[in-house]
DNA sequence: CGTCCAGGTCTAC
DNA sequence: GGTAGACCTGGACGC
């Protein structure tokens, strides 16, 4: 982990902070967007400065760092590579940050609005990870346990990746008992061998459930819904990191930090989904954003 | 040392 | 379709 700005090096890339609209990206608050972007093999910087990860580009595991400089999102890769690796690297990084995606519709929505408008400065895009299935997994990492386990489930299975998240081949080649045994996940182990297994076998396509594919809220919910170990929580939450913002993350973090939040003695998850309902296919973000607003200083 | 439960899900009614 | 009970693990409690 550098202990200083890596940005004394000529970046592989520099991209501009802005979406698909044209709306501005703010570096710190996406990287700080959600726990599991701090997740192994990532690195989040204590000041929110720069973000650590490793990409695989073709068969080669390529750790990055990204940066803010001069205003634009500047990627530092620690290996040298030639054009059509950079190309993959910078696509692989505009997916993780989604900047394609246009958030200035509700940008707009929150307007005027005390609680959110603060996202118009450029929060609320949750980083996600180079793939989907390294999302996934470790969503289901995340499920009926503290956070101190998640971190340690999730630092295990980096640890098989070769400094990169191990792809479903690798977790497919790896015996059960390693994931119940080494990585102590319980339960959790059958799942996450399950998913490499199907996913290496090309029975399961994790990647086609990206905006790009054209599938509807209801189709990939469903779809992941089917995947052993993934629930309305899990489902909402992989949404989430997908872009696609409707559906409210409900689970035992969320529902008392609304409570605290809102000041309310008590709310059912459809007091919830009612109370963010005006924010339309934002309404997850909307409740994402309420419940996370101090977690990143503001600039 | 036993019980409970943490950023839930699955199976069986 | 809705609701108990079980489920790996390990840290936080109460006794």
């Amino acid at each position: 982990m550098p202990s200083t700005s890596p940005t004394s090096r000529k970046p592989l890339a520099r991209l501009a902070l802005r979406g698909g609209g044209g709306e501005p990206i703010l570096f710190a608050q996406t990287i700080g967007s959600h726990g599991c972007a701090a997740l192994a093999p990532a690195v989040v910087a204590p000041d929110y400065s720069w973000y650590r990860t490793a990409l695989r580009i073709g068969e080669r595991v390529v750790p990055i760092t990204l940066a803010v400089d001069a205003g634009e999102l500047a990627i530092h890769a620690d290996a040298r590579l030639g054009a059509s690796q950079s190309r993959a690297v910078v696509a692989q990084v505009t997916r993780m940050f989604r900047l394609g995606d246009d958030l200035s519709p509700f940008y707009r929505a929150v307007a005027g609005d005390p609680d959110l408008q603060f996202a118009a400065l450029g929060a609320g895009r949750l980083l996600a990870s180079p793939t989907v299935f390294e999302d996934v997994v470790k969503t289901i990492c995340t499920t009926n346990c503290a956070w101190s386990a998640t971190v340690r489930m999730t630092a295990a299975l980096a640890g098989l990746g070769d400094g990169a998240f191990p792809t479903p081949e690798r977790i497919a080649a790896t015996g059960e008992r390693w994931f119940t045994d080494v990585a102590r996940m319980g339960y959790r182990g059958p799942y996450i061998a399950a998913l490499g297994r199907d996913v290496a076998a090309g029975r399961l396509d994790l990647e086609r459930l990206l905006p790009a594919h054209g599938m509807t809220d209801d189709d990939v919910e469903a779809a992941l819904l089917e995947l052993p170990g993934v629930g309305p929580y899990a489902a909402a939450h992989i949404m989430q990191l997908l872009g696609r913002h409707r559906r409210l993350i409900l689970d035992s973090w969320t529902r008392p930090t609304y409570l605290a939040r809102s000041g309310k003695k008590r709310a059912t998850d459809t007091t919830m989904r009612r109370a963010f309902a005006r924010y339309g296919e934002y309404a997850g973000l909307a409740f994402w954003l309420y419940l996370t607003r101090d977690w990143v200083p503001q600039p």
